[in-house]
DNA sequence: CGGTAATTTCATATTTTTGTAATATGATTC
DNA sequence: GAATCATATTACAAAAATATGAAATTACCG
């Protein structure tokens, strides 16, 4: 089991470490710490933190790298990473939130920056957690394989299909709005236009009619979306 | 009232103005724009806005300095700046964050990267307000799920009705003039016809008649309406 | 670097909601 | 009970919101 509320620090320089850590410890965050991206990463295995703090230059593996690729495993995908950089150079801050980082920050920054925005991105991605099998009705999602399966049979969904149906089915029985959705499924850091929902929640529809379950996606108008098994 | 949503540019090159306004618009955020300090001071003073984006370089009073001084009065600290910067200097990175802005941006950046600040930021300032469900005799009305229930019944509505409904169920047991419905619940700055309201009485009645509910609404003659449980 | 699949955007069709006007019904006053 | 006033009801057109299909863009994989 994790522990709660763990962060980790991956940071090359010793001093922004113990200088970040002080903080933390201050306010109450137990934390780890890793210099290069191979201790990171063996640190994420054995215990994933629930809350990455990571320097964008490495020695070794960069930052944005070892970003990606968390990004791109299932199994830490749900990690948030905040950026610690200390160039704010426009392509790069992009190429940042391109891989998918929820926030950065640029060094030097103050402590109590640095808390708010732990803070605010633990809130937004503190809901949830577990990367548990979630069965609702005749639908079960494992984001463990990844798999949708309704009444024994796999729905074949595309990844953003099965993100938007894994926060459904952790979410039923309340409305959100397509600004929610976009935040919660897409993440905070991208900008994409509002209608694109419609488009997935049409696919996300499609793919469950197959199977007779389009019904618990309902629209509710001018409102949003949402998922329930009632009427 | 203040506009919902509404973004001021401060920002001395009508260029920029231009460009981040098209963004703005076509993301459908209302926005302001002011050429200088002085202008943006009595813009926020006279209708404060959500979110102030503010050049770096200004002439006259620098943006910092307005950063400032509007961080350091009460009545405007609570909004949120995000600062444009030409060509980042650290040090003035630094002395930017110490003035307690709450991001910035450098230039040349892309429309999308300016939004996906704006969002960022609007996301961590925006409090959340506590949505909670209303009962009143066999009615529930829960704004979470938008969902109303009638002795485990749903009610279908539009979601004009749920206004209505939902206003009513919390000011109950006194009667509302037409026009104080229309302030109410379609908002101070709409012109609607006082007999549109009729019609919406008219319809959430018959919404609520299904579920022999419709004597709730009462027609307080030369007055208005009333929500009321007694008969 | 292509080729493919996934994602996003765009354009258009469809559905639903909303405001208004016209008319009917009912209440109140004299 | 007729005249008058207020509300109820209905119908309809305009506006708003969503669904849908397809093109454009972007990410991904070799």
């Amino acid at each position: 089991m994790a522990t709660a509320g763990a962060i980790l620090i991956v940071e090359d320089e010793a001093d922004i470490r113990q200088m970040v850590g002080f903080a933390l410890t201050r306010a109450g965050y137990p934390y780890k710490e890793a210099a290069d991206a191979d201790e990171a990463e063996a640190c994420i295995r054995e215990d994933p933190p629930d809350l990455i703090l990571l320097d964008w230059m490495l020695p070794g593996t960069s930052g944005v790298d070892l970003a990606r690729r968390l990004k791109r495993d299932p199994a830490s995908r749900g990690i948030p990473i905040i950026m610690l950089t200390a160039r704010a150079e426009e392509s790069d801050k992009v190429r940042g939130f391109d891989v998918g980082v929820d926030d950065y920050i640029t060094k030097p920054f103050s402590p109590k920056e640095l808390l708010a925005r732990i803070k605010a991105v633990l809130r937004r991605t503190a809901p949830e957690r577990a990367q548990e099998v979630v069965e609702l009705g005749s639908l079960r999602v494992d984001p463990e394989t990844h798999r949708v399966i309704a009444r024994g049979v796999p729905v074949e969904l595309s990844a953003m299909e099965f993100r938007l149906l894994h926060f459904f089915i952790t979410h039923p029985e309340r409305v959100y709005s397509r600004n929610q959705l976009l935040d919660q499924v897409w993440g905070g850091n991208v900008y994409v236009e509002e209608r694109t929902v419609d488009v997935h929640i049409r696919r996300l529809r499609k793919a469950l009619a197959l199977h007779h379950l389009d019904k618990l996606i309902q629209t509710v108008r001018s409102v949003g979306y949402r998922f329930s098994t009632q009427h």
